[in-house]
DNA sequence: CTGAATCCCTGCCGATACTG
DNA sequence: CAGTATCGGCAGGGATTCAG
């Protein structure tokens, strides 16, 4: 998808991609929410983003996720250029997992979607107390 | 899921669901994904951001976008409280799809996705032009 | 310890057809 | 014009098992 819209003031006004119509793999917003794609992605780089982590370490913070899902995600964020694999050498094996400066770079994307959802789960509850923001990153 | 970590600045630093260890709804970041859900869902968005829309406009918009996954997409906005539907009176049938606040808040979200994605295509397309910024709402 | 391979089941989404 | 009803294919993800 694409996402450039109405009034505004700064950035690139007319990126073709901004008008797709369609979900193509080539609109900003697609890559990005195809890297964060599928459940318990987002856990697994907060997570990175507290540190470095041993897929043991992982599985520790997150012990409802399976194997099978963990692998998954690790390669998959790999393969989106989010995570890298650090192999220690010797025995047994230690592997570090670690988020390359992009991944790093997801801080602000997970801290906006903090944003809104906690304004709306503060608007659901009622109260109108100030704005909530919880930092990421 | 959750997302406070490490080092900041402002914001609620001890939210406990900055420390879920699962996907639960009640986690800001999972509310954010969960309303921005399925394919089509951004692409919708970024059309009603830039103003309101009929039923027919979307479609002409988005022609690719059956009607079936539309009236889903639209539908489960609305729960979200993301989207409104104002039905106008008479024949034939005028309907009017527009955001509400909260989904007029969704603009920044969207930006943010849109940023991070860009900065990976450029990044992957070898060139270190300028940064790219492109602006949602 | 660090994973990959397999199995199965569920839910999404696309196409088609039909209604107020 | 603005949708809903139904069906089928396919990919996502959980549990378990096996391997380096």
């Amino acid at each position: 998808m694409t996402h450039r819209t109405v009034g505004h003031p700064a950035g690139l006004p007319d990126d073709p991609r901004a008008n797709v119509t369609a979900p193509t793999p080539e609109c900003p917003v697609e890559i990005t929410l195809s890297a964060l794609h599928g459940r318990w992605t987002t856990l697994v780089v907060r997570e990175l983003l507290r540190g470095d982590r041993s897929y043991s370490e992982l599985r520790a913070a997150l012990p409802m996720l399976s194997d099978k899902v963990l692998s998954d995600r690790l390669a998959h964020l790999g393969e989106a250029g989010v995570v890298e694999r650090d192999r220690r050498p010797g025995w047994p094996p230690r592997v570090r997992y670690t988020l390359t400066p992009t991944g790093h770079r997801l801080g602000p994307v997970l801290q906006a979607l903090w944003d809104w959802g906690a304004e709306v789960s503060a608007r659901d509850r009622g109260a109108e107390s100030g704005p909530e923001t919880g930092t990421v990153h």
